[in-house]
DNA sequence: CCAGATTGCTCG
DNA sequence: GAGCAATCTGGG
């Protein structure tokens, strides 16, 4: 009996993401909500994904019919179907962009099917087998000399083969003739070698850290959505905690996922876990091939996993009966999706945790603003350790004015101070690390005469000079190289001069001061292959080098027992970035790079360069405080209105043609102070702009911004829903839309 | 007046 | 987002 099914399109655009009713022909078979279905979709029928939410309403005229179902038994369940319809009301995306996120690629993709192992082994008596081999019936020496390969046991198909030079439908003969048989298995993708060795040796927790777990064992046996923070200095042992508490969860036969900023930058965390708890442990991140992470996916959902460790996209792991969600690191910026649904990854987690009262613990010694403001508040459980592993204190703090070197005629971006303890590392043959932000790293082109700088021709930003493999100018945005011009394309001056300093430099620099250290310079350049971080990580611990310079890259999560000395060439980049979150950025960050000397028994010290060393966030810094610096800032953010206060709305108009453009940012503006005058009037809503993105133009394409302060309440998503719906109306103009952006 | 490009509209 | 029909544009 044929019936009908009322489905959501997985790619209808944003404006007809809505419920369209189709006929189930019988044969198709049963298809309850979440059931995953391809049905004809537009004027000329193509075939679409689409995802059954519930029975459909049989008087709906011109009704099309469901082709078919996605094989295997699998769809989405009810907390997942109920996750994706948050996320899209959320984070005005359509439900399709949600339940792409939630499923690997490849279930929907196609492409990637499930890899099978075929095992052979005997079907008869190992004297049946030799009497056939005697025998005048089976005359082939292949045959005979499988069968005699199988009488030590069952084998792998294909490893059969190789041993007796025979082919896959040789064996299937002998199979059909019924002396052998092929039981098939599913054969695990897996990029982790689980030959690592297994170290399920005891935690030894010392006394604050044993407080801390007990707090969280009691907010985790309350099986109910709890959340804490777990705020805990640099080297104060928050993995460890950690540990015993997914050891616990585990014990009680319930699941864990473990979120981590970037796989690449935590190798050693990811080890101790995957020797911890084996083949129960599922990784997953963005480098894994699609079939890899199909198949952790796969194993995950059939019930073979208990950890799953990954990045942002990890929370979506269809695991059945969690027991705790960690957030490991959780200030970081990683976990802020960048794509629709640009959800962020906290949120996902107390979703998760409502539906399967899971305990969700977020952990940082610099925790973002909007955890420590809740867990002040008494939203999230607020749990601290103070005391460093082993007794080590935080490191000595030295600033360093660089414009006093300048007036010193000190011109290397090395200061006095900062080589005077270079030199001690180098005498007492310690380890340091040299960290240069990021916004100060490139080196651009700029005409001596007229002060112009060479732009993209593309994009409006600098180029950047690289001087490996060959002298070139490159755009970071769209990857156009150019050669160094010889004059100034503006003027034609050929006074042409490099400004900014870059790690490129600063290797030839130190290479020249310090000519008997032996340095390690980590960038995007020299960081290119797959492992390429990981190898030179391990080199520069087991001492292959003696400095390790380099972008953000090296303040993250390593422990290097011999550095002694960290040095910030520029502390003041970002600082004055035009966004609300610069000061929490540079403090985290500092506060990170700071951390990572003296972790052992040796004493650490670090050394600061900027040319504001009177800014309050750099003092803070130097303090290790972050409390002091939170309740400064806080209280600036209550004063000036900024998250945790309120809610950030980004919209984000692009378009190849300026005039369009502006046109449509102008209208998108003018509607929404209507419209919400009209059908709000009493929402709090503040409008910035239009105004043009910080980078303006990036491949011939403009970009224009709206910037709305509100609560982002059911009326106010309402508001921006409709205003998307009308934004999408104007031809070649797209509209994005962006709940708190992590750049704002 | 025609062809090709552009725009608008709908999708069960 | 894709297909299709209506509409526009420019050249002869």
């Amino acid at each position: 009996m044929d019936c009908v099914v009322s489905v959501r399109v997985l790619d209808a655009p944003f404006h007809i993401d809505r419920p369209f009713d189709y006929d189930l022909p019988a044969a198709v078979g049963p298809c309850p909500r979440g059931t995953l279905v391809r049905v004809p979709f537009g004027g000329g029928n193509r075939p679409s994904w689409a995802v059954v939410m519930g029975e459909g309403d049989p008087s709906t005229p011109r009704r099309k019919a469901v082709l078919s179902r996605l094989a295997g038994d699998y769809l989405l369940d009810g907390e997942m179907l109920d996750l994706c319809l948050f996320l899209s009301e959320y984070y005005l995306c359509t439900l399709g962009d949600a339940v792409r996120c939630v499923l690997p690629p490849a279930l929907l993709g196609g492409g990637v099917n499930i890899a099978y192992t075929y095992v052979a082994s005997l079907a008869i008596s190992a004297e049946e087998a030799s009497s056939l081999m005697e025998g005048k019936t089976l005359r082939s020496p292949t045959h005979r000399a499988l069968l005699q390969a199988l009488t030590d046991g069952p084998c792998e198909r294909d490893v059969l083969c190789e041993r007796c030079g025979a082919t896959a439908a040789q064996v299937k003969a002998l199979c059909d003739k019924g002396y052998v048989t092929l039981t098939k298995t599913e054969k695990m993708r897996s990029p982790y070698p689980l030959s690592v060795r297994r170290d399920t040796s005891p935690i030894h927790l010392s006394r604050q850290q044993l407080d801390a777990y007990d707090r969280l064992v009691t907010l985790y046996e309350e099986e109910a959505p709890r959340a804490a923070l777990l705020y805990g200095v640099t080297g104060s042992g928050k993995t460890k905690v950690m540990l015993r508490l997914i050891d616990r969860v585990i014990a009680d036969g319930k699941g864990a996922i473990l979120l981590v900023p970037e796989i690449s930058l935590t190798p050693q965390t990811v080890q101790i876990f995957c020797a911890r708890y084996g083949e129960r442990v599922a990784v997953i991140h963005s480098s894994l091939s699609a079939g890899e992470r199909f198949d952790a996916w796969r194993r995950i959902e059939r019930g073979d996993v208990d950890l799953v460790i990954g990045t942002r996209s990890a929370v979506f792991a269809p695991l059945k009966n969690i027991g705790v969600i960690i957030v490991d690191e959780e200030h970081e910026h990683t976990y802020k999706s960048e794509q629709d649904p640009k959800y962020h990854t906290r949120q996902v987690c107390a979703k998760r945790a409502a539906a399967q009262n899971a305990l969700v613990l977020l952990a940082s010694a610099t925790p973002s603003f909007e955890s420590y403001y809740k867990a002040q508040k008494g939203q999230y459980e607020l749990i601290e350790l103070t005391e460093r592993y082993g007794n080590a204190t935080l490191p000595e703090v030295e600033i360093v004015d660089m414009r006093r070197e300048l007036s010193r005629g000190n011109t290397s971006p090395i200061s006095h101070r900062l080589f005077e303890a270079l030199e001690t590392v180098e005498e007492l043959e310690e380890q340091a690390i040299l960290f240069l932000n990021r916004r100060g790293y490139n080196a651009s082109l700029q005409c001596k005469n007229c002060g112009e700088v060479l732009l993209c021709p593309h994009c409006s930003v600098a180029l950047t000079h690289h001087a490996t493999p060959t002298s070139q100018l490159l755009c970071h945005l769209c990857g156009y190289r150019a050669a160094p011009p010889r004059a100034c394309p503006h003027c034609g001056s050929e006074h042409i001069r490099y400004v900014g300093f870059g790690t490129q430099k600063v290797e030839t620099e130190l290479a020249r001061t310090l000519p008997d250290m032996r340095l390690m310079r980590m960038d995007a350049d020299t960081t290119s292959g797959k492992h390429a971080y990981d190898r030179m990580l391990e080199g520069f611990r087991q001492g292959e080098a003696d400095v390790l310079l380099g972008t953000q890259m090296v303040t993250k999560g390593h422990d290097f027992p011999r550095v002694t000395l960290v040095g910030v060439l520029l502390a003041d980049t970002g600082i004055y970035a035009n966004d609300f979150r610069a000061s929490e950025h540079t403090f985290s960050l500092l506060t990170q790079v700071i951390g990572r000397a003296g972790r052992a028994q040796r004493p650490g010290r670090a050394v600061i360069q900027t040319y504001s060393p009177q800014n309050d966030v750099i003092r803070l810094a130097q303090k290790q405080d972050y409390r002091a610096f939170y309740e400064s800032e806080i209280e600036l953010r209550q004063k000036m209105l900024f998250p945790p206060f309120c809610d950030m709305v980004q919209i984000t108009l692009t378009s190849g043609s300026e005039e369009r453009l502006r046109q449509a940012a102008d209208l998108f503006a003018r509607e929404a102070s209507e419209r919400a005058r009209r059908d709000f009037p009493n929402l709090p809503l503040q409008m910035f702009g239009p105004m043009e993105a910080q980078v303006y133009k990036q491949a011939e394409q403009f970009r224009m911004r709206l910037m709305f302060k509100c609560r982002w309440s059911s009326d106010t998503r309402a508001l921006f829903r409709a205003l998307m719906q009308a934004g999408a109306r104007h031809g070649g103009v797209s509209c994005s839309i962006d709940i708190n952006p992590y750049h704002a």
